[in-house]
DNA sequence: GGCTAGTATGAACCTCGTTCAATGAGGTTC
DNA sequence: GAACCTCATTGAACGAGGTTCATACTAGCC
């Protein structure tokens, strides 16, 4: 038996339910007010706790945000990969938009939550963690199962490309379209536009 | 004579050179090491001022990244259209092209200074200034124009609507391909990536 | 020269994240 | 079960940062 698993000591389990405790915590903050509510003081006293009590759970305040991010990453995830698998046997053009959608849906109905995904990361400059890197492949990966019916053609080299932009591309519509103060636009509009950009971006394979 | 200038007192003239001085450092500080070298005891230091004084010439240190703001937003405008006027009647699809790989040397250059312009916007919610508006309408016309050219028979509003869709599109490829975090792919990738969207997305036009 | 109105100043205030010496609880040994 | 050791827990204290405000000062004007 490799990795010994170890009996958990009541220590251990007092730390795993403060650990569970702050990250629910956490999560409900960022939803409601995003990451600038994330607040050392504040949470110990929610989380009925000291202060320094957070710091023996997680390495910083990062540390707590990534492991929300992680939820959040998964949660993502579930809902893309759900939206493809609820519209079975569709064109994979109209998988494309649907996936986009669904993305865009998570990102509206979580917006705090969402950009706290993009946001910690830039900030800091440590090292993306594994998870991270694993959950972007699946989302690439659904996205490049219907790009590889519409380009067959492609190379390995190209869908992977074409991947990472048409990603990036629906993930900039999503931001500024979210954005107030850039466009404000309404849901539908954006919708529209993640529409219009992959119908044409994904016609050319009727030549 | 409306708006009479006023004759420019001594004190006037001061505080104009601060604000010059301010900025200018902001500026340097920002395209150096980002948002997080703006500290208010350093820059009245390297301003050769009090704290205080940086608060007589702008509400906030905000206030202050917003004047650099509006400087890197006129740099970056003047970069994409000059990028076009350099290469003259060219097929529009190309001129998008061009546009698109001036933005993202434009961002690759001055990545902080880029970066500045959109991590500020979200984390506060006062509303944009209008030269903010102004500026970004400016870029979208550039863009608009020869959209025009390659879809005819469009209508205003899907003009309009493709043209923040491909804004957004190439300003997503260039933020996440810039991010070293999420993918990290070097320069002339990244060109490939807004070259081969952008050629999809044109093509059309062709059938 | 003296007077007044606004400027400039920087110490002080407040809010944060983070640390660490002191405390206390858990487990271990005899 | 008591003595002992180990390590988690605590929260006051630290340092850093943005912002303010009573005070000192200066510039323009009689």
């Amino acid at each position: 038996m490799p990795n010994a698993p170890k009996k958990p000591s009541k220590a251990d389990l007092r730390r795993e339910d403060l650990r569970a405790r702050l990250i629910d915590i956490a999560e409900s903050r960022i939803r409601a007010d995003g990451l600038g509510a994330i607040k050392a003081r504040e949470l110990a006293r929610e989380a009925d706790c000291a202060v320094g009590a957070i710091y023996n759970v997680f390495s910083d305040l990062n540390g707590l945000i990534m492991a929300v991010n992680g939820r959040t990453f998964q949660a993502l995830g579930k809902v893309v990969a759900a939206s493809v698998a609820a519209a079975p046997q569709g064109a994979p053009q109209t998988e494309l938009i649907t996936m986009s959608h669904a993305y865009l849906r998570f990102a509206a109905e979580n917006t705090h939550l969402w950009r706290a995904l993009f946001d910690l990361e830039m900030s800091t400059e440590m090292d993306v963690p594994q998870w991270y890197l694993a959950e972007l492949g699946k989302l690439f990966a659904l996205i490049a199962a219907p790009l590889a019916q519409i380009f067959p053609n492609y190379t390995r080299h190209e869908l992977e490309l074409m991947t990472r932009a048409l990603f990036s591309s629906v993930h900039g519509i999503v931001l500024l379209g979210l954005q107030k103060r850039i466009s404000g636009v309404p849901l539908d509009k954006i919708e529209d536009m993640i529409a219009i950009l992959l119908s044409n971006v994904t016609s050319q394979a009727k030549i």
